[in-house]
DNA sequence: GATGAATGAGGATTCATTCAT
DNA sequence: GATGAATGAATCCTCATTCAT
């Protein structure tokens, strides 16, 4: 007799799940046009075809995988936004949790992936919009807390927007650095180094 | 009848020169594995089959880039050098020139180029070393003056590596922004605003 | 727990006949080779994989389905040949049951599918030659009424092969612009106006 | 240096025709779902890749095919209404030109190329067009005889649509049946036997 | 030097078929 | 008996590279 419904549910999002790790990893390691959908399977340890049952085209994954960041970024700032103390409590807090080295799950291949989405040309427009949406959920987070932090007295003055961008910047840079650094994070900056940018 | 020697070596340098600005561009919008050698040749006003006669390969000519990135590196280190002034004046004056908003010549696209050389697991390991020394180049010129400049009194204490890779990731992620943002640098930070995170 | 064998075998025949009907629709519509065996199936409200409990393979269905024809043929030949009166009715009889508009049963599908099989060279040799056989033995018997319906002054005279390859042929030709015609057989000519080929 | 302008011209020109012909002859065998590119290709003597240089797809040359067989059906449109002499003598020049076994060209590939597209699902919307517009194109034609020969008296009385249509359904029923005999038309009726069903 | 026709290896995608449940 | 997850062979299509002119 055939499997029960809930069964197959079961390991079509188990499957779904492991396709879309394997797709992340490989996807922030070539980017879209090199990664091959066989080597995306074979990661996942299934067949180049079953993917097609779970995704309708490499693009789709992709899609997905960026998708899956974007959603991420989403639960983050409302995580952020619903934390308590201060302004710059809740800053220290968000940033703990974008700071590289933090290995928070699969962050890294998100960040390149969306890095991909955000630069290159043949990422369709749609999912280019999504990895410009998941950045700005972020930087309007933190650019809140750095209004708040300038009028508590926390943050230093200065044009919040620009504050805001340079202190991500950084952080992105620091990201990407320690993406291609064979590094252990030896020499890298400290997270009060780092919010020192914005320190009244 | 003579003259044609001159005359051809003068063109096939011309060729290489367009060749390499087209492809500079084209890469830093696609990578190299989304770019097409026809796209590359039409870019540069030629046709597809002259651009073996000046490479062996398209990966050739993404070695050619990235090496290209490579000698202008070692001519802006050389020079910010054999700059006159204090350690402070010197880092003002490279910086000046690394920033983005800058656009000296084709800056942004060696950038992306180089970036994609650095992450991309598709680039062979010679022209990924030529992209790692390339860093490296800015990274010790830098932090040579971040040393003196501790020692001067204009730059803070703390891990000279630490501050000058805090340093770099803040101008490269500023950088890496402007590329994705339709942006006319509205709200990017001043130059002074990053050299904050220096100053003492 | 008794009884269960017969059931089995009841539902194994219905579920063989809704599989036949459905492929003989899908075939009809698209040939063999764009017909998928999921199409097929989901046609029979069936899961694809029941599919292969009865047939051996997608070409073994579009095989039963040719053979069914042929039997249907053989059945509509035996009972012409048994039917009473003159060559002539016996020949209107024969012509009323091949005439397109007449939709006994599913005969457009099959028409369209024996068609595929005689002109679809990828179609196997055993069921190529089904459909031959199939052709001979509806043309045999009109034949053979030709031949009586001469001898007995009812048929126009001429070379029998000629005139009933003529005849079939017409019929053929309508029964398929029926099928790619919207059409209602608004405008398809009588059986009267077809027949009047044959008449003497 | 580079071929010259109309040398390329010249050799497109050549390898397109080479590709129609081979496409149609495949195509004709076994329909578009079942042709593969890789035989056409090696049907006109190239490689599948310079196909693609010719052709956008696989369906674009199977549209290519019906387009073709569309102008010539316009062309022999004209050149019967374009003829001398009474009605039925056009309508005979016409029959000739379309009759089995008159071998015009590549005829047979044709005729079995658009009815393909005619009866198949998998056919686009504009391929599908395109055949039911050069079956028409004929029908109006030959249907415009019928008219002129009752008018005449060469040609029967009776709806002239029901005439035409059986007059071309007889002639398409014998072009199929042609194509399917290993038959060297032996028994074929003759043009007259045809001309007979329209005949006063 | 320059062009673009030609090739074929590589990779995305589909789908017949198998098989565990 | 019935289902649908899983596989991989087959085929379309792209594009780096070669080469005749």
């Amino acid at each position: 007799m055939p499997r029960t419904e809930e069964a197959n549910q079961h390991i079509r999002e188990v499957r779904r799940e492991q396709l879309l790790q394997a797709a992340a990893q490989v996807f922030a390691r070539k980017g879209l046009a090199d990664a091959t959908v066989a080597e995306i399977a074979a990661a996942a340890g299934v067949s180049h075809g079953l993917l097609y049952r779970h995704f309708a085209s490499k693009e789709e994954v992709f899609a997905a995988v960026v998708e899956q960041s974007l959603e991420q970024a989403g639960q983050l700032a409302r995580a952020a936004l619903a934390q308590p103390g201060t302004a710059w409590d809740r800053l220290r807090w968000i940033t703990e949790r974008i700071f590289p080295g933090q290995a928070l799950g699969n962050r890294p291949q998100f960040f390149m992936v969306v890095l991909y989405a955000l630069t290159n040309e043949g990422v369709s427009e749609h999912v280019h919009n999504m990895a410009v949406q998941q950045g700005k959920i972020i930087r309007d987070v933190v650019q809140q807390f750095v209004v708040e932090g300038q009028q508590s007295g926390h943050v230093r003055l200065g044009d919040p927007q620009q504050l805001t961008r340079l202190f991500l910047a950084s952080i992105q840079g620091l990201v990407l650095s320690e993406t291609f650094r064979q590094s252990n994070g030896a020499d890298l900056p400290t997270l009060d180094m780092v919010l020192q940018i914005l320190r009244a």
